[in-house]
DNA sequence: CCTTGACCTTGCCGTAGCGTCAACGTTTTT
DNA sequence: AAAAACGTTGACGCTACGGCAAGGTCAAGG
């Protein structure tokens, strides 16, 4: 048999064939005079056998081990791990479709479908209609959000969703819009700090002086102006004497 | 921020953003004096899209495209086609694992374990013992299985698992063997052959006249001695005629 | 002042399992 | 005799980055 009729016969290409000659997963045959490789039966039988491991899922550098033990003792072990990877990659598979249906359940499908329905659901009760700041504050959180799960950033705005704190939230961003050509030093901006202090919810307040303050202040107060800047300043210092 | 901030915000490797910049996936950012990429709040937001969708399953590739679309008609048409792909790589899943487990099953797990279980069993009642024309004719039929979906061969094969038949073909494989040294011209060889052909099922006899006539018996008889192959070519002969 | 260490830059190689040329020689068919 | 259909080796391409090389930049410390 010639290259061509050996690949024919077990249904893979000559590609595959001259591959695994050059891995090593089947031995190279003689050659004719001409260069040509001449195949025997027992060729067929190695390839067949090659495919069939690859079929299961083996790789290569698998199917190359299992068939240098000679004997059955690792091609069990063998398979009994991939069995085990298999499951997990089920589990995976299954995990990804619930999120894609969870996705697909939804009507809106925006860009901001790329955060959790739960946060997508709390962000949607954040008054930030019109405020140029409230649309700052909402990619910060879905932000947050993406960071560390979600989940946890979406209980400690949900006491913000209420309409009595819809109410006092966007009267708080107009504020600071009011604030966005303001010198750092104006009154307005200690008065707001010091009211924001009383409205944040308690956990909030804990989770913004809990962590490492230096880097995400820089990061987040780079994005707004300067007396916005000093709101948050004051505010975090606020909280941190409270506590 | 800069590049390692980004990554360390968001949850990837600096490279993942290099790779995305190089893609096209995400903006590449205002540059400071000494080269260094400077991240503002709104590449953060973008970074973690990409990767929201990543996540869910969708290329690199298909991401550009969604983010280029801008909005969510493409995103959902998208979604479905992943959810239709992932589907299938569950049923591949599942059907990789039940013929794991089949063979995890089997106590025995040799070098025959390559073919399908069906096909091992009835291999395991043709009378191979000590005949070394026994071997080659197991090697001939495993490989034909492969090459065919392993049942069709099976089928074929039943009849001679059945105890009467299992002595018979003990007998023809002892003829066989002693013909390894013999004439071609030797009369045992035409004798052998009217019984061979006696002795096939007749589905069995019509599948080797059926397919295509000489490529296939060249390579089967090349692995056998001369008074061999000839018994082969004049039981086709005969099968042939009686057709 | 110099070093050390932690950043940043671009660019290229490696991964798994082949598909797909390229550039060329051989065999078979028309 | 030409064309079609084989064979040979060699090299690049695909995914989604990881890892390394060979440097430039910057802050802190001896």
């Amino acid at each position: 048999m010639r290259i061509g009729e050996l690949a024919a016969l077990v249904g893979v290409s000559t590609r595959t064939v001259r591959h695994y000659h050059h891995l090593g997963l089947l031995p190279e045959p003689e050659r004719l005079v001409n260069g040509y490789r001449e195949y025997r039966l027992r060729d067929a039988v190695g390839l067949a056998r090659v495919r069939r491991l690859a079929e299961l899922g083996l790789s290569l550098d698998e199917i190359r081990d299992v068939l240098a033990d000679d004997q059955g003792r690792e091609l069990r072990e063998v398979l009994r791990e991939l069995d085990d990877d298999l499951a997990r990659q089920q589990a995976a598979l299954a995990a990804r479709r619930e999120r894609l249906a969870a996705l697909l359940a939804r009507p809106d499908l925006g860009p901001d479908s790329t955060v959790s329905p739960e946060m997508a659901a709390v962000l949607r009760d954040l008054p930030a209609d019109g405020s140029a700041f409230g649309a700052l504050d909402r990619e910060l959180l879905a932000l947050i959000g993406t960071g560390t799960g979600d989940s946890g950033v979406a209980d400690l705005l949900r006491p913000l969703t209420s309409p009595e704190a819809q109410a006092r939230g966007r009267a708080i961003y107009a504020r600071m819009d009011e604030l966005a050509a303001a010198d750092p030093a104006d009154p307005r901006v200690a008065a707001l700090a010091a009211d924001l202090a009383g409205f944040l919810p308690p956990p909030m307040a804990e989770a913004m002086t809990g962590a490492d303050p230096g880097r995400w202040m820089d990061t987040v107060t780079a994005e707004m102006s300067a007396a916005q800047a000093e709101v948050f300043r004051l505010l975090v210092d606020l909280l941190r004497k409270a506590a």
